[in-house]
DNA sequence: AGGAAAAATTAAGGTAGCTTAAGAAATGAG
DNA sequence: CTCATTTCTTAAGCTACCTTAATTTTTCCT
C-alpha cells in the first residue's frame, strides 16, 4: 500500500523467485522497478499466468498468507526488479488497522475485484482473438515489454496458436 | 452486510429481472431466500453465468455501481426469492463508512477476491470435466438444486457437452 | 562479433468441446 | 390427469485450439 513505509526494497534478478508452490506466503510485493508474475502450473507441467505485477503494482497470494495454506502459486520476476517486501502480518487482522489504511487497503480490494471480474467474463465469453485484441488494448506498455509465449499464457492459449492469431490479424488489414 | 438493516425486503418471482444489460446499478442485493444469478450474454447470444446468490449471499455489479458505468450483466431471480435492496450509494465513499462495517465489508471484499481468483485459475488450468467435479464438490447444495444447463454455464461449456461428461463419469464407476 | 539460448513462426495432424437436431424425461399449470 | 414447457440426453459432424516438431529470428552473454 502507499502508506507503508516500513518495508525495505530489494533488487531481485529476472528468473529469480519470490514464492514457490506450498510455501505459506509471508509477504506481499510492491514493485518499485520491473516485473513480476504470479502463475500455477497444471497437472500437464503447463504454465498459467495469473498476474503480472510491473512497476506500482501489488502482488501476492491473499489465499495462502490469509489462511496460512501452502500456496498453489509461484511468483518470479520477469525483469529485473526492485521489489519492497510487505510483511502479511501487517494486513492479517483487518480490525487492527487503522482507517485511513483501511479505506485505502478497500478501494485496491475493490478495483481489484472488478478487473478480476472482467476477466472471467472474458475468459468465458470471449474467443482467444478476442481475448487477445483485449489484453493489448489494456495493457497496451506490456505488450511492448513482455515476450508473446507469456501473453498468450495469460490469455489461456498457447504460444503457438498466438502466433497463428497474430499473422491471421496481420493479413486481415 | 450484515449490518445494513435500511433496506426492506422484497419478493421476487423466478424469472424476473433486477439488473439488465445498460443499466446503472442502484443496488446491490442481499438474498434472504431463493437464488438469483448474474450474467452475460456473449456476441453470439449465448449466457454465461458469473455468479449465483442462494440464501445469505450479496450480489450485484461492482463495476457499474462504483464506476457509474452501463452494466454489461444482468441479474435475474431462478427461483422465488426474498431480496434486500441496498442502496449502492451506501458504499460509494469509503472513506464515510463507519469503521467496524468498512472493516466487515474489507472481509468480504478480501474473501470474494480469493473465491474469485481460485475461478480464474481452475478456467485456465483445469478441464471441463475437472470443473465439473470441482464445482459439485464446492456448491454441492446447489447441484442438486440448480438445473445442469446453470451449471454448464457457470463452468464454461455447453449443457450437451456436460451430459456426455456425467455419462462418461458414471459410466466409469 | 560470434555462439548459445530464448522466443517466435510455421505446418501437419489430433482432440476437447461445440453445433445442430431430434427424442425422452421431468416439471409445471390448469 | 393432461397438455405444454423446460430440461436432459444422445449422436453425428464440425471447429477452435492443441501437440509435436522443425525452422527462423531475436536476444543475450563474453
Amino acid at each position: 500500500m502507499d502508506n507503508i513505509k516500513i518495508s525495505k526494497t530489494k533488487k531481485v534478478l529476472k528468473g529469480e523467485r519470490l514464492l514457490s508452490f506450498g510455501d505459506i506466503a509471508k509477504f506481499a510485493h510492491k514493485v518499485e522497478s520491473g516485473c513480476l508474475k504470479s502463475y500455477v502450473i497444471d497437472n500437464t507441467g503447463k504454465e498459467h499466468i495469473l498476474q503480472f505485477a510491473p512497476e506500482g503494482w501489488l502482488i501476492g497470494d491473499m489465499d495462502s498468507s490469509t489462511n496460512k495454506k501452502p500456496s498453489v502459486v509461484f511468483i518470479d520476476a520477469i525483469e529485473d526488479s526492485e521489489v519492497s517486501f510487505i510483511p502479511t502480518s501487517f494486513f492479517e487482522d483487518f480490525h487492527s488497522i487503522e482507517k485511513g489504511l483501511l479505506t485505502e487497503m478497500s478501494i485496491k480490494l475493490r478495483n481489484n475485484l472488478i478487473a478480476t471480474n472482467k476477466r472471467i467474463i472474458s475468459l468465458l465469453s470471449a474467443t482467444a482473438k478476442e481475448r487477445y485484441i483485449e489484453f493489448t488494448q489494456t495493457y497496451p506498455t506490456l505488450v511492448q515489454r513482455l515476450p508473446l509465449k507469456l501473453i498468450a499464457s495469460y490469455i489461456g492459449i498457447t504460444p503457438e496458436y498466438l502466433s497463428d492469431l497474430r499473422r491471421k490479424i496481420a493479413k486481415q488489414k
